[in-house]
DNA sequence: GAGTCGTGGAC
DNA sequence: TGTCCAAGACT
């Protein structure tokens, strides 16, 4: 019979191995009494939602450099934050957020609530998210189910079932092992654990701090579990992004609906994006020629193929949709990826654009 | 339960 | 190149 995992054990483990992130208070400093700020854990756990950490941190530095409270965040306007937030994806988070700290001010008084339930009432904050921030920032004995925790809890318990049937069983296997101490160094050890040594490819089981009461170690199964349910093929996308230059250096964007793909990021006008033959829709009268290259993006659930015509106005130019940003104050990096792929292949066609 | 919603890195 | 994947939420 193979022994119980303990929380200690992986505890003793993160005491020593706990990697440093910009939000992160360590099991050091923890442990000296620090707490920490739970505008940086909230904007952290929103950000890391599938997301990578490496892609996260340096957003999160320019966040909180920018915005040092939630209140600061909340005073913000919209398009600042959505070009802040662009490139990092998953933009309904960006429009979440700030309707979620202007809730925190004006319903919590400027800060966060401590329990789950009441965290589950605010936008953007799910199951995972609401049991992180009460758990790491309020060290609430909740717990935190996200994928590192599924694959590791299945692995623990060479569970077959394929996601995402299994997940009660495998929330239940965590709150199991969750101990009434430390539970928010618990959440991020577990975290830590899949991501560094119980990885989705080739794990280290040799140095695993759970290596001897791992079911699916003893059975040889841990690469090919979590099981997962077969995924849609990705069908094709086309379209067209129209890119205009006003004879003053001005190009012409839109800001996108607050809702759906991309919604509420800046953009080139474009045609719908369909899998069948692509409608014109060009947003003013004019002289478009069409690049020789398409833009190739993949979103989650479709490739996009996007053609480009591109067109020199002069200063008379009426669009019916979306307006001129001057050149000076145009920056690529406020654009979602696909449109600054669209920008990258444009810009040599475009004046003063080099 | 299934579909929608981004992106960049690893293999 | 294509495929899979990452600290999910919302509909």
């Amino acid at each position: 019979m193979r022994e119980t995992a303990k929380a200690a054990d992986l505890l003793d483990w993160y005491d020593v191995h706990a990697r440093d992130m910009p939000w992160r208070v360590g099991p050091a400093r923890r442990a000296a009494g620090e707490r920490p700020d739970p505008y940086r854990i909230w904007l952290s756990e929103v950000m890391l939602q599938q997301t990578t950490v490496a892609a996260v941190t340096q957003y999160f530095n320019r966040f909180t450099a920018r915005w040092p409270t939630v209140a600061d965040l909340a005073a913000a306007e919209d398009g600042e934050v959505m070009g802040e937030w662009a490139g990092l994806g998953y933009y309904a988070r960006a429009r979440n957020l700030l309707k979620c700290a202007r809730a925190v001010v004006a319903e919590h008084g400027g800060r966060f609530p401590s329990d789950h339930a009441t965290l589950l009432t605010l936008p953007g904050i799910g199951p995972y998210t609401a049991a992180a921030i009460a758990a790491i920032a309020f060290d609430a004995p909740e717990t935190v189910v996200d994928g590192n925790v599924e694959r590791v809890m299945a692995r623990l318990h060479d569970i077959h079932t394929p996601l995402p049937a299994a997940k009660p069983a495998l929330t239940a296997a965590s709150a199991a092992l969750t101990p009434a101490a430390r539970p928010g160094d618990y959440a991020q050890a577990v975290m830590d654990l899949g991501a560094t040594i119980c990885t989705p490819r080739s794990p280290a089981c040799g140095i695993c701090p759970w290596r001897a009461p791992c079911a699916a170690r003893a059975e040889g199964t841990a690469p090919e579990l979590p099981k997962k349910s077969p995924k849609k093929a990705k069908p094709v996308r086309h379209g067209i992004a129209y890119v205009a230059q006003r004879s003053d250096g001005a190009l012409l964007l839109e800001r996108r609906e607050d809702r759906g793909l991309l919604g509420g990021m800046l953009g080139w006008p474009c045609s719908d994006w369909t899998e069948g033959a692509t409608a014109d829709a060009p947003p003013l009268h004019a002289d478009w020629q069409t690049l020789n290259e398409e833009a190739r993006h993949t979103f989650t659930h479709f490739h996009l193929r996007l053609r480009i015509d591109v067109t020199q106005v002069d200063m008379t130019a009426a669009p019916q949709r979306g307006r001129f940003i001057p050149r000076a104050e145009f920056q690529p990096g406020q654009l979602p990826t696909v449109m600054r792929k669209v920008f990258d292949l444009a810009r040599v066609s475009l004046v003063n654009f080099g």
